[in-house]
Order: C-alpha cells, then structure tokens, then sequence
RNA sequence: GGCUGGGUGGCAGAGUGGUUAUGCAGCGGACUGCAACUCCGUGUACGCCGGUUCGAUUCCGACUCCAGCCUCCA
C-alpha cells in the first residue's frame, strides 16, 4: 500500500518514498516552554502522532523526533515575571506539555531534545555557515545572509521582492538585508548565555531545530512538520541553514503543515488571547474526545474550536464504544506492535484513508461503518472479529483505548456496588411488576449521572457525560 | 499590497464530471412495561456569474466573502 503525502513544497499530494527503504526519519516542531500549552499547539502532536503510527504499519526503523525549544524571550520575560529559576521553569512546563498530550493519547517521540543541551551542536553548524559563506558577524551577532542561498523562499513560495513589501520586518542596523535573520545573539549577563566564538550569547530560534534534527536525524530528514504559521519565516529559514550547511539540495523530502484551530473565525494564540488551554479542557472533557475533535476534520483545514465540536465528538465516540460495549472483544493485544505487526489486522478502509494524506474524517467514517455492521450482523464469530477491527483501526487514531465499561463509567457519582445494589432492587420490582418502584429507582439514579440500559444481558448503566 | 488556503445540507465534515460519504442533531416508525441502547425510514446541500461539456458542486475564467502568513506563534 502507497503513502500519499501533501508537500507544503509542491502543494500537491505526492507518493511517500522515504531516502532509505526501511527506515524514515520525522521531525515535527515542538512547544517553547513557558506556560501550559493550548489545544492548538495538541492538534500537531496529534496529527502526527496518527501520522508515525501509520508509518510504523510500513517501516522498520521510523524515528520520530519533536523538539522543546527551552531558551527564548518569552521563557526570560516569564521567569522574571515570577522570579523563578529559569531552567525550573522550563523543566516544570516541559514536563506539563508531555501530561497534556499523553492525555490525548499521544504516544513519546524517539528523542525529544532540548535546545539548550545542543549549543555546541549549534556553535558547529553557525561557523559551518560562516565558513562557506552564508553567514556573517557584526556587532556580536551572526546572521544567516539570505540573498546568499538562490533557492530561499522555494517553501513559501515568496520571492524575495514580495518579502520587502511586508515592511514589517524590523531592520537592526548591523544586517546587511533586511531579511537576514539570527543565528546567534548576545545575552545579557543575567540571562542564560553560553560562550561561544562570537562572545556570550545564545541562538536564535531557526537554528536549534536545524542543529537538532542535524545532530538526531542527519544531514536530510524525509518528514518536516508543523503548524502552517511555521511555514514561513520559520522552516524557510530551517531549510536554508540545513542546505547551506549540508549538501543535500533535498533537505526535508517532505513538508507537512497543519491548519490552525479557530476561535470563532479567529485564529487561536496567545498573542490574541483567545485560547483554551489542554489542562482546562481536561477538566471537563475525556482526552480521547480532544483527540477525537482534533481528528474530525483534515489537518490541513482549519478547525472551528468551539463547545458543539465537543459533543459532537462525545456523542460520535459514544457510539462507536457502544459498539465494543456488548459481547466479548480480546483487548489483550492492545499495544499493535510495530512494523511487525501485518498490515491486514487492520481494516482496509482505515488504512486506505490514513494512507491517503491523513484523511482522518473518513477513516472515522470507515469506524462508524464498522460499528454498524456490529450492531446488524447477525454472525456472533463475525461481531467478534468487527470488534478486533474496530479496535486496531482505533488504535491507528488513537482512540478506543479505554475498555467500554470504563469509558461509560468515568466520573461516577455513586460507588459501582451501590448502583448495583439499586439496580437489583429496581429489577426485582420489575419482576413483581412494581413500575413504579422501578422508575423511581431509575429516576433516583438518573439524578446522581447514571443512565440505565436494560439489555438482554442484564441492566447496565453508564455517566451521562465526562 | 504580496503570497497561500478555503467557501458543501440545521451543525461538523469527506468526496466526486453523471449513481450525490459519514457523524451529530431533528422528525416518523420498530424494539421496550415505560425509557435508554440499537435498528429501519426520512433531508436532494455544494458562495455568485460566465465558459467548456450531452451533463459541473466537481474542470476553466471573472467576481465576492472568509481565514492564515508576510512580527512571536502549532
């Protein structure tokens, strides 16, 4: 089976075909550390999250590294805000970031570096761009020269007399082009600096995740994601240092850029606002139903945030555990071992929307068909099998991942043995054909959050919502 | 202003040159003591105007509206 990918660089949908056969290399952007991450930054660590799991399927050896850029302006400006040590700081939100997205079932990258244990790797690469001349010094900076490497702006499709008239660009006297951006800057004695060639100073932000992916991935990688506000200046400018600094002309083989979560028509950031963050959401609402909402729409499409979107999502993963709920389902083989594992397990339909550049709406789709074969099928051994399926191609989304009884169950208000004890009591009246006993004691119920389901297996009950 | 991407039924959201996903919500029915769960039935939507075509939501062009990027940003 064929991976198709959509390249930022070609803007269209292309053939996956790694450097090496067995093996393929991803990085994706990760967070900068200064504060808990909104539901915005968990929608990439999603997307490509399904993203490896389905390259695991097909590849040996897929090493999948998402960075944490821990030096930066802000980190400064939000430690000196609450005098905490910066390095406590970053380690305290870095570690917040990773709960945050386990809670949405996103599984650990290979490596997930950090910036500031690769200053060395960083100071290697800038005197590399130094010495084949794509970046100079002045006044204890070292700026990359743009206008040295023709193919700047092949990502973004700009060119560089467009780029002039964004006239947003602050020109810091010391650059010989306004575009020129940071490699390294001074730091000030009372912020994190290292020594380095040019004097203390620390890297600019474009440079860590080359100097990371160099040091962790090679000299050219096959996936680069990211947010698509990334695509420009950011990876532009990735992809200008790994080029000058390599020999590969095909740095990164393959772009990927996820769309923005909105907020109404706006887009969701700090700088706005207007965000909702991963650890408020999970107050309210099970991870898996983030992740669900998160993989309801393309990641390249822009998503609407908004609380519909959630009972949407809770509603639709209701009925696909619903599903799972009755008859007998082996849960014993829920980790889908890598590579090993033969592709066949899975279903066809999901694959093939996975396969299809991450076509997450249709792969749920082919769950929602797979659940209502369950529900209609008359074959015992075929409902069984459906349910393995419905399983492993929720475990390619992650979702599912929760045994049935407990995802109904979750955040109950009453002890499960006095539920029991009341349900029984309702089903004795039931048989004395006492109804209204039976309905006061579900109504009773029904008060506390609990839902009853008379089954011909029994009456079972669930939460009303997470 | 430049560069991207997008406007699909009540909502979300795929997709396609002709047979028009899927989910959520609604309505009608079945099941049920009544419910819930589930099942069956039900909605002819593709921004606007031209063009190509036997036929366009799908291709082409103009228009319009919206968002993103051009500054930190997933």
């Amino acid at each position: 089976m064929d991976i198709f990918i959509h390249n930022t660089r070609t803007r269209t949908k292309e053939r996956f075909q790694p450097g090496s056969p067995d093996d393929v290399s991803i990085y994706v952007c990760g967070p900068t550390v200064y504060d808990r991450v909104h539901i915005g930054n968990g929608r990439p660590a999603v997307v490509f999250d399904v993203l490896v799991r389905v390259l695991r399927l097909f590849y040996k050896n897929v090493r999948y590294v998402r960075n944490i850029t821990d030096i930066d302006d802000k980190i400064n400006a939000a430690a000196q805000a609450i005098a905490e040590p910066i390095a406590e700081l970053t380690d305290r939100f870095a570690e917040a970031y990773q709960e945050d997205v386990a809670a949405l079932g996103v599984l650990d990258p290979t490596v997930e570096p950090r910036a500031t244990s690769h200053i060395p790797e960083i100071i290697e690469m800038i005197k590399l761009l130094i010495e084949r001349g794509h970046a100079y010094e002045a006044e204890g900076h070292v700026l990359f020269d743009v206008p040295s490497d023709p193919d700047y702006g092949s990502l973004s499709q700009r060119s560089l007399t467009d780029m002039i008239d964004g006239a947003r660009v602050e020109v810091a006297p010391y650059k010989r082009d306004p575009k020129d951006f940071v490699l390294w800057k001074p730091s000030a004695a009372d912020l994190p600096g290292w020594e380095s060639p040019w004097g203390r100073g620390r890297p600019g932000w474009h440079i860590e995740c080359s100097a990371m992916i160099h040091k962790h991935l090679g000299p050219s990688i096959d996936i680069h994601g990211g947010g698509n506000d990334l695509t420009f200046p950011h990876h532009e400018n990735e992809l200008a240092q790994g080029r000058c600094a390599g020999d590969h002309a095909n740095y990164v083989r393959y772009w990927m850029h996820n769309g923005m979560l909105t907020m109404g028509t706006e887009k969701m950031s700090k700088s706005v606002g207007n965000i909702v963050t991963i650890q408020e959401l999970l107050e309210t609402h099970d991870g898996e139903v983030l992740r669900y909402a998160l993989l309801s729409g393309q990641y390249r499409q822009s998503l609407v945030w908004e609380e519909r979107l959630l009972e949407q999502a809770r509603s639709s993963l209701d009925t696909l555990y619903q599903a799972l709920r009755t008859g007998t389902a082996d849960r014993s083989n829920t980790s889908y071992a890598y590579a090993d594992s033969p592709a066949a397990a899975f279903p066809d339909a999901v694959l093939e929307a996975l396969t299809d550049d991450l076509n997450t709406p249709v792969a749920l789709a082919a769950l929602h068909a797979i659940a209502s074969k369950i529900h209609t099928t008359a074959s015992e051994g075929e409902k069984s099998e459906l349910r393995q399926q419905l399983l492993a191609g929720g475990w390619l989304l992650g979702i599912l991942n929760t045994p049935a009884e407990q995802y109904f169950q979750t955040n109950a208000s009453l002890d499960s043995a006095s539920i029991q004890a009341l349900i029984d009591e309702r089903q004795d009246a039931r048989t004395a054909r006492d109804f209204g006993r039976a309905d006061e004691i579900r109504e009773q119920l029904l008060e506390n959050g609990i839902e009853l389901e008379d089954t011909a297996e029994g009456t079972r009950w669930k939460t009303l919502s997470s």
